[in-house]
DNA sequence: TCGCATCTCATGGAAATCCATGCATGGATT
DNA sequence: AATCCATGCATGGATTTCCATGAGATGCGA
């Protein structure tokens, strides 16, 4: 397929390899932007698309592996580590740091598209979960402070009146509150926003004994 | 700390090794038990304990690697393999399949330990986690098939009158059937349903445009 | 055949939710 | 000072949920 929707940053200070990886991956479709240190990487206008980044472990700047690790925070494309001098211990920690894979020169072709294929793959739901999470944090930024009392009360399950009761109010104005929540957050009934909340960890405050009525 | 409550399975076909680390690991204060093939480890009875696999990578019987994939499903403690011929794809492939760690001949005590205490720590949170959901499918199975055509409806937000209608059936036996999926499963709100519902990955079948009245 | 579980439905009332309209206070902004 | 926003409250009614009681039909296993 190669959507030309993607892209794939490289990181290696060997100018021959920068030059090899952009054509091994232009021959295949694929946009590829090439850079000679970390640092220009950090640096650089990157485009806001589906990506992989292909990173060697030896850098003049800093360790591959330290930059994963500062990266790790954030929006940033998974990692495909290449490496002349790999040893177990590094692949270990970058694999269980998110890496999708750790490749030792020298590798063949094949092994390094499948592993870019998996990687922009992986950042495709990767972007579609934290779009989803983004809109769900956007909207909860537009609740007042109160609404945002009443929310985790509401989702813990209690009633109107429970609600009220524990913040001190009357019921009428909670209910005006949770309207004005559920109306924000885009819930279309309870049982969205208390997935809403699930997704924004919204901790349970209370849980409500079927009390009934 | 070292609960008492906690075992270590060590499997390796070499006895002077299996000696070796049952003695460090009683010197820790902690039971081990070990096994000189993959095949007397899987035939085992083995004490239902947080735990964690010491697994050599070279066996009599089959590798490391694939053992770890087979007892992949299933409730298995975290893996720590040990090597003394390791290289870096098998430390790859055993570190993407969940390994916790990946330690090469020869290896510290210290690191040893560390990777135990972490697998183990894991192991409880996965048991912990397991359980529960475990009590969840258990309450699941107790429904009857038409309490479990109605609960996908009620947790997707769907009124009693709605999932009714999407059933052909009257709201007043709908309104039943939900109070017994409620029951059972013991969820003392809709809130609660809805994240058991999550937990135990049911899907939303319609959601409900706000119309209410 | 009897008993049990399951699925079905009705009536009827108590409680809770959903919603609109209207109003008041206090703080921040214009 | 005027306006907006957040917060608070009340009345009143339509709709929905929650619950109990009573009851009929079906199918399966003892």
């Amino acid at each position: 397929m190669t959507t030309d929707e993607q892209i794939v940053f490289i990181v290696d200070d060997d100018q021959r390899i920068r030059e090899a990886l952009s054509e091994l991956l232009v021959s295949h479709g694929m946009r590829a932007i090439a850079f000679g240190s970390a640092g220009e990487y950090i640096n650089a206008d990157k485009p806001d698309l589906p990506a992989c980044l292909i990173l060697d472990v030896e850098l003049p700047d800093i360790n591959g592996l330290d930059l994963q690790r500062e990266i790790a925070v954030g929006g940033h494309p998974p990692i495909v580590f290449i490496t002349g001098h790999g040893d177990i211990p590094s692949s270990v920690r970058a694999i269980k740091h998110g890496a999708v894979d750790f490749l030792t020169k020298p590798f063949s072709d094949a092994d390094l598209m499948t592993a870019i294929h998996a990687a922009i793959a992986q950042d495709r739901e990767q972007r579609s979960q934290r779009a989803g999470l983004s809109l769900l944090r956007q909207r909860y930024l537009e609740l007042t402070p109160r609404e945002r009392e009443v929310l985790p009360l509401v989702v813990s399950g209690l009633l109107n009146k429970q609600a009220a009761a524990e913040l001190g109010i009357s019921e009428v104005t909670l209910e005006i509150h949770r309207r004005n929540v559920m109306q924000k957050m885009g819930a279309a009934s309870l049982a969205d926003l208390v997935r809403m909340a699930e997704r924004l960890e919204i901790p349970i405050t209370h849980s409500r004994r079927s009390g009934g009525g």
